[in-house]
Formats: structure tokens, sequence, C-alpha cells
DNA sequence: AAATTATTGTTACAATATGTAACAATAATA
DNA sequence: TATTATTGTTACATATTGTAACAATAATTT
């Protein structure tokens, strides 16, 4: 976890920068081994596990802080981001949790300190390539990791919905290419295609049926082929015509 | 404006109850005369046009402040509410049009008082029944009145695009029952009903296809006819089987 | 009372999209 | 050379949508 880079701020939080009240949670999907994972932290010592997140600095732009969020996590930059809902639910402003983190790593607070305030969660989702980030915790959270989306751990507060919320929205958007653009490798097949749509739908598809719909969509263009050195006829391979960016 | 009733909080705001930098604003739709309306808010003095929009109490649901605002502006409950959007840009930052209102009815402040903060403004948008409002200006407007959606005045801030961005999630969901059970009578034609739909979307749709397609989608019921007094055939009507709430 | 008018409800048919099965192509293996 | 597994293609049934034609009918006009 954050061997390679380590991309944490290394100054201590100025809170007086920030908006107070209001938190940007991240829920960020990668595909690997035809598992949609999400990325998950955990705090230090304390088994609480929860989605990455931050604040909104007071000159910045709700977008810039989740793209920061997300670069401070995995190290990648002009990721592919989606505002799809703000979670402000009382139980938000339930301290338990984060007093238990400020306390095990004995970080001096009382009780009006900024972090143990009620807040109102400004949520994105995220696309990225699985293979090109590398984790990294933050100064609270002793572990950044993927979490196959059938099986995350128990989740900090309202932070599962968050996570439910945002598949609802990423089914609704699959049809866009841009989903396939920053899950897949540049070239695929039509299979590897059709695995990443029923992995996100968690239902299976027709084959031809599928195969039909994306050609007529017109957002695949064709390229050569693909020798699998498996005992069958071999695959084409194809691309977005759309660019990733 | 605000003969018959009057829902505007007698106190005047205790800032300390607030969130701070954090705003509702409602996009009020309300149909009339095949027109989509929007209510909207014009400050005393200042010629300053607004959506109706509020602040979160510290120990309020999100939703509850919302349908608080929808009351006091329009006199409604169980209002049918959807949260579409939660806007943040800098640009929200200015506090030129606030800082007018202010001073225009001469109201003590200072550069850091609550109004003149950057605010994020968590977005819903409304649909009530046009005949039912009775709209309400609050202490700091002295109108809040109904807009053709084409004809609005020149909005405050960002929320121009605010209001754009709920029309397009009201076209996104225009199929779901719960659209014309709000905007539409108890009964209705099939006319009427296009209608609604055409006004909506912007554009005329096939009668014959329309009348098939809501049909066949088991959401409304035929009930007798209806005698227009006009020379021709009279029509149906019809409500949806749903219930209103 | 019969013809006219305007609008509604229904039917018909074409065009398009979707669900499903059959079949041909083919890269490696037996 | 035959076998195997998977792919690309074609075919056909079913469902959906776009469009036009036509029949029904409430009031008005003649």
């Amino acid at each position: 976890m954050g061997t390679m880079t380590d991309h944490r701020p290394a100054e201590p939080m100025n809170w007086e920068l920030y908006m107070p009240g209001i938190s940007i949670d991240c829920v960020i999907f990668g595909y690997h081994n035809k598992e949609l994972k999400i990325l998950i932290l955990e705090y230090k010592k304390s088994g609480i596990f929860a989605l990455p997140g931050g604040f909104l600095r007071k000159d910045e732009e709700l977008k810039d802080a989740a793209k920061r969020v997300l670069f401070e996590r995995t190290g990648l930059r002009d990721i592919y981001l989606n505002q799809f809902h703000t979670f402000g639910s009382l139980k938000r402003g339930d301290i338990g949790p984060m007093h238990t983190v400020l306390r095990k790593n004995n970080m001096p607070f009382d009780n009006r300190h900024f972090l143990l305030q009620r807040f109102i969660s400004v949520s994105y989702y995220a696309l990225v390539d699985f293979k090109q980030v590398d984790p990294v915790a933050d100064i609270l959270s002793d572990s950044c990791q993927w979490y196959d989306s059938h099986h995350l751990p128990p989740l900090m507060l309202d932070h599962h919905e968050i996570f439910e919320k945002a598949l609802e929205h990423l089914r609704n958007n699959i049809d866009r290419s841009v989903v396939g653009l920053n899950l897949l490798d540049d070239t695929f097949t039509m299979r590897e295609l059709q695995n990443l749509y029923e992995t996100i739908l968690g239902e299976k598809l027709n084959r031809t049926g599928f195969h039909r719909k994306m050609m007529l969509s017109g957002q695949l263009k064709r390229l050569g082929k693909k020798k699998t050195g498996k005992a069958h006829r071999s695959p084409f391979v194809y691309k977005f015509t759309e660019e990733k960016k």
C-alpha cells in the first residue's frame, strides 16, 4: 500500500482553510478479473473502514476537491468523475467512529473539533484503470485497498448506502462509452466487453444480441484479430471510437 | 403574493442554529395554460431575482429543510421533491447581490456575516399543483411569483444553471407517473396529458403513438366520458392508477 | 332532420429494435 | 484429418415505435 509513491500531503491539516461541515466522498471503481473493485480505506488500529474522502478548501471548486482526493489515493490525474448525490443524514453526525480514530492516533481534540461536527457529503464516483492505480493510505489510515464490490468490509456511517447509490448510477450510465474507456484496456474483445457489462449489471446477457447492439451503436471500431492460444476461432479486437481524453 | 396566508417565520434568523456554508435551493415547477411555471423570488428594492431557497438547521435532514422552504413559499406540505445536484461553483461566492440586499434593507452586517460566506447549494426540484399554491414572499423579498419557464427574469448567481439542470432531470423522469400526478388534475383527457408532455419536453409528439404508449404503460385507468361542449367526439377522462400519496 | 366540422379512439402497416436459435468459420489440439 | 471450443454471422420471431388512414361522435350549421 503506497510503497512506490506517496501522494499524501506532507503538512498537517490547517482546518481554517476548509469549509466546515462539507466533505467529499468518492466511490472509486476499478475492474479486474471479472470483478468490480472499490477502493476502501482502513483507519489505523481502529478496524474502521471508509470510502476515500476529503474536505473542500474555501478557494476550491467541488470537482477539484474530488480530483484532489483521487490524486492523493491513486496518484492519477484526469480521472472520470461524476457527482451523483449529496448525503446529509443526521446519523452522519454520529461522531463515534471519528472520535475513535482521533483517540487511537493520540491526536489532540475537543468536542468542537472540525472532524467531529456534522458533515454533508457531496459524493462522486470515479472510474479508473485498475492496473495504473497504486493505492495510498492517508495520514489517519494504515491501508487503502481494492475490495470486490460483493465482499466489502462493514463501512462507516452511511458509506455503504453511498456505494449502493453510486453503483445504481453506474448501471444507468453503462451504455456511455466512458465506462468501457476507463475500466478496460485500450483494446479488447467483444467477450471482454460483455464480461464488463455482466459484472456491472450483475446479470448474464445474450451473446449475439450484445454483439449486434454494440456494433450498431457506432461507438466501436474493429481492429485486427487476436490470437488467444486456445483451440477455437480467434476473436477480433475492438476499441472505442471516442478518445479517452 | 401572500395575501391569503403568510407562512413566513415570525422571528428573525438565529444563524447559530444553521449549518454555515450550506444552502438549499428549490426549483418549484407548476403547470398552467400549457406553460411550465417556476416560482421566483424578487428581493426587495434590489431588482434581484432568485430561486426560493433556505438554509439547513443543524438538527435537520436535508430533505426536511427543502420541505420547510416549500412550505414557507407555497403553504403546501407533502410535496414531491427530488434532489438532483449540488452546486458549489466559486462564483457562488460572489457576495455582490446579497450585499446589495442587506444594504437596501438596512440590515446590519459585517463582512463575515453568515449570508456573505461562500455557499454550497444542495438543489431540489418540486412538482406542485399550480391551483393550490399561494406564493408567499419572505422577509427579504417583496414578491414570490410564477414565471413561465420560457420567460424567466435574469436570475442571481448560477440560479439559471440550476433551473436548466432541474429541467433536464424533470425531462428524464417524465415517464414516471409522479410527474402527471402532481402537475395535472386528478382526472384528465389524453390530450391534456399529451399537452403536459409536449410542454415539458419542448417538442410536439405524435398523437396516436402517444395514446398507445400511455395505454400500454399500465399507469392509466380510463373513467367515463367528458362532454367538452365542442362540436366533435367527446374524449374519455383518465386517472393514474398509482395513488397521489 | 341531415350535412358539416373538429377531434377522438382504433386499426393497419411499415420501420426499427430486441430476444433467441441455428449455423458457419477457425485456431489449436488430439 | 477429425475434434473441440468459441467466435462472427445470419435468420426468424417477437416487441416497440413512427405514421397514416379510418371510423366514431358531440355540437353546429344548413
